[in-house]
DNA sequence: ACACCGGCGTTTGTATACAAAACAGTTGTC
DNA sequence: GACAACTGTTTTGTATACAAACGCCGGTGT
């Protein structure tokens, strides 16, 4: 199947065409097939494959890879090619702790630097998720839970430390769709997200970093039961 | 299933000779330039002046370009080549505050995981710099600072957390090179990091994320200084 | 004189070509 | 019958070729 890259971008204001590097296209493809999962961890990547399926040719995909591989989502392999790089379980942990820091720093930095309107559009958000929850819609929540994060980080007002973050969760955003959710976890979770945006509206910054460490580490603990005892990417 | 502790690559043995990726060592290179001040910021990347210089053909060299550009060290300018990424005054400040974080985080992790031989070598490393601060030699005692910071990074034994301050640090190293220090301020600076050798040593998590968070934060008012008052990078 | 426009050289963006390395299937030998 | 070496094929790693975009410079018109 083919897939389509070349978007007429609706984003920019008409006046700037802002023209995108290919390279970077493949890129931001690639990532969301791993992340999503289409492409799971272990899997070969086979460039001509691949330059058929995304419509370009081996110089941006090869530019791509390695721009992957940098972030930590794929492997290269010297002389064998490239893979989906696996998930260890250990690395997941660590990159979880990271995670935990990052997202303190951010609601420390937020309830200091956000705006009203940031905090009210994450509100909105809240409420966007609990009704998902409310029916049930797993996916959905994730998709709202996922964005109040970004969101957050983007509130701290601190651009490094947003593409961090987003590098990180790219890496374990594989697992979180693992952790299967009994229904107290979820109501848990939710609770904790009250929390959080309780925090933020007092500006409350020691009590937000608390809280989003403690949710990350429960988040944490889910995501080890659902990947089981061993690693789960083929390592080799 | 069986538990494969043994595992299928039995390590880095001397025999394999472990075949470098040639854009892997065109990346270390050009950042090492970067990162040494070889390369200015804003300075234009010509691709065929780098391919003589560094004696590989574009294809490897762009690749390369494609990596540092992910890391933050190179900006691409579409259709008009690339340059070496301005440093912006505000931008330093941020990832100061998002090393801040990482550094609490591994010296947190380093008090609990850290083995002795590893505090043993960051004690050795420390009393080197002694040396060098007695001796007033500014250059090896900047090496010394920066091999306490990683290898304290690498006893936190959190491998993420020790690649993303590594590629924050080489975004503003070029920084911290221009703080002239004074005597009083140099001072200071080595008793800090007399604290943090001895924190590390009692193993005393809480006071070691103080004191690393304080550390950075004096640094980054030298940073500041010396940065001037607008931005050092040419941001055209 | 100044502003606008078009040609020309340079540089980038992309595609393709070539060579070396790895994998698989086969065959020969012990 | 099994193991090892060989060869054909595929795939990667690198280099080069081609086309479009950009910027500069001179020319021209007002």
């Amino acid at each position: 199947m083919t897939l389509d890259l070349d978007t007429p971008q609706p984003a920019e204001a008409a006046a700037d065409p802002a023209p995108r590097l290919l390279h970077e296209s493949v890129v931001d493809r690639l990532r969301d097939m791993i992340v999503h999962g289409e492409l799971q961890a272990g899997t070969k990547l086979n460039e001509r494959v691949l330059c058929e399926a995304l419509g370009a040719s081996r110089t941006p995909l090869r530019e791509a890879l390695k721009v992957l591989a940098s972030e930590g989502l794929v492997r290269l392999l010297p002389n064998r090619g490239a893979i989906v790089a696996p998930l260890e379980r250990s690395r997941v942990k660590q990159i979880f702790e990271v995670m935990g820091a990052l997202e303190a720093l951010a609601g420390e930095l937020a309830c200091r630097n956000a705006s009203d309107a940031e905090i009210n559009e994450i509100r909105a958000l809240h409420y966007q998720m609990l009704a998902h929850h409310a029916r049930g819609e797993l996916a959905g929540y994730f998709r709202c839970n996922q964005e109040i994060h970004a969101k957050l980080m983007e509130a701290s007002g601190n651009e490094p430390l947003a593409d961090t973050y987003r590098g990180m969760n790219a890496n374990v955003r594989r697992a979180r769709y693992m952790a299967n959710l009994s229904r107290e976890r979820w109501d848990h979770a939710v609770s904790e997200h009250q929390e959080i945006l309780d925090a933020l509206t007092r500006r409350d910054g020691a009590a937000l970093q608390r809280i989003l460490r403690d949710h990350l580490a429960n988040k944490l603990v889910l995501v080890m039961e659902a990947m089981g005892p061993e690693t789960e990417g083929v390592a080799r």
